[in-house]
Order: C-alpha cells, then structure tokens, then sequence
DNA sequence: TATTTTTTGCAAATGATTCGCATTTTTATT
DNA sequence: AATAAAAATGCGAATCATTTGCAAAAAATA
C-alpha cells in the first residue's frame, strides 16, 4: 500500500503504532476530505475490518492528533460523530438538509471573536465548533 | 400554579395544547435561564413526571417554537441534547470543562460573517450552530 | 354527560458507541 | 529466527440517551 501523506499534519512517529487499519481509515479521510461517520467509512472498507475496530481506530488516531471529530445531527441520519483528517487550519463545515452532504467553509470566521469573548468574559476557550446548516449551492439550483 | 411569560417570546395560542407538563418544563428552563437536558429537568422535576414525557414535552415545546435546543458532548456527561427557552434574539454558550456550566454569550458573534457565506458559496443558511469549550472565569480564577 | 382526541406512565425497543474477552498480529527480547 | 510480552482485532454483549407501543388517564369537543 502507497502512504501518501502530507508532513506537516503528521506527528513525528507516524510509523509507530500505525497498524494496516488506522492507516486504512487515515487514507479514507483522506481521500474524501469531507466529514464522515463511522458507518460511512464501514461502507467504504466493506468487510474489510469490522465496525468496533473502525470506532476503535478513529478514536487511537483522534487522541494521537491525526483527525479530529464533532457530533452533528443529521435530520436523516440523526446525531453521529463525524471525523476529519487534521488539516493546516481547522475547519468548520456547512451541511446541506437535502443531499446530507458538508463543504468545507475554508476559513474560519471567529478568528477575532474569539479573542473578544476571552477578554470581555475572562473564559479561556479550548475549541469551538460551528456548523452551518441548510441548502447547498447545488440544490438549491435543481430545484427538486 | 402561576402563569409568569415574556409575551414577545410566546406563540399567539400559548394555552392551547399546553399542558401542566409543559407549562412545567416551560418553568424550569425558563428559571434556570441555561441550556439543560432532559435528566438535568428530571432531576428539578423528580418523581414529578416520568422522562418519557419529558422528552416528549421538550419535542413539542421545540416543534411549536417554545424552546430550541443543540447537542453537545460534554467531557463529563457525554453527548446529549440540550434545551433552551426561545429568547428575543438566539443565543450561543460557553462551556466550561470544569464546572460543566454554560454561560449564554450575549451576542452572536457571527452577524456579517453568515451572510458573506451565503453570497460566496450560494449556501443557503438555516441554523447555525456555535458552541464554545473551555474554562469559565470562576473556575480559572480558583485554581484547582 | 357521552364521545373523541391528546397526553401520560411504564416497559420495551432503538441506534450509535463502547467494552469484555479470546484470538491474532505486532513489537520487543533473547 | 524463536520466544515472550504488548497491542490490536473480531465478535457479541453491554451501555446510554432517546424513542415508541400500548393501555390508562386527562383534556377537549359535541
Ligand atoms: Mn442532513
Ligand atoms: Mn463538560
Ligand atoms: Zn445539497
Ligand atoms: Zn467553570
């Protein structure tokens, strides 16, 4: 198998403890560049490796900093933890109700309020999810 | 029991269909002013009602726009969904990783930015969800 | 008051995620 | 390479928040 990975989102020992599973979920995400859930990827890599493995390697590669994850709820699928490779940036997403899919929204726009909110509350924020929920581009034009 | 609503935030028809119930659940999170889940309302409400019906009174009052609610994964409780009275204008939390309390911000930081995206991806937005995670000021303040 | 509709309590079902344990694979040590 | 120790896997069972079926209770309507 080809490991094509881009350095600089990739902790130092990435050979350590990279099985053929975690690698297979990294190229995964990878490939999609789009959140996905677990049973999304477990349709990807039909009986290829079983389901708790799946949950089991995201949440190995989420504590070693390869992905990370947000809960979304989904008006079709319902509320279910959704992983992306770790990218330069940090991203957030917008979801559409129709197609069930997420675009990526390239830059984040909090940057300075977040600061804001530290200084005139005195909260130290950690992380912050934002997601955007509606019609994509795409369906809204084949206006079904 | 006594009747206490802020009327610009209440549906024309407020008593019909309204239920002790709801009225009650309407109550709690109109006292505690913060986003609480449904075993956080059982607690206030114990053996008062059963949580069937709490979680079904929180998907009424939520489908008739009493309340709106967001799921969130709190390092302590896990994932579950939160609710909170409709107020004039929609609201954002805090969430300390210490105390596990939400603090309201006052004002959603995310005004301009929301219609930018619509106008570059053609996406149209609903909701949006925001949620910040960190350590409030009263628990930074008390170094544990 | 009688009849219809809605809500409730209780127990059982659901569905995403986790966990126990025996087996297999990987890593470290002779 | 062979052996011993450690970590990962598959499978099934457990967990936990939330939902649902159903019969009884309450509310709305006639
Ligand atoms: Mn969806
Ligand atoms: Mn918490
Ligand atoms: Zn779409
Ligand atoms: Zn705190």
């Amino acid at each position: 198998m080809i490991r094509i990975f881009i350095d600089y989102l990739l902790p130092i020992f990435y050979f350590k403890c990279m099985t053929k599973n975690r690698e297979k979920l990294l190229m995964i995400l990878n490939a999609n560049k789009v959140p996905m859930n677990a049973s999304l990827i477990y349709e990807d890599t039909k009986d290829s490796f079983d389901l708790a493995t799946i949950y089991r390697g995201l949440n190995y590669l989420e504590t070693n900093n390869y992905v990370s994850s947000f809960v979304f709820d989904c008006k079709e699928s319902g509320v279910q933890r959704y992983f992306t490779i770790k990218e330069e940036s940090h991203k957030h997403y917008m979801h559409c109700e129709k197609c069930h899919t997420f675009t990526a929204i390239p830059l984040c726009p909090l940057k300075n309020a977040l600061s804001d909110i530290e200084e005139e509350y005195g909260f130290i924020v950690d992380e912050h999810y934002l997601t955007l929920r509606g019609i994509c581009r795409h369906c809204a034009e084949t206006t079904l």
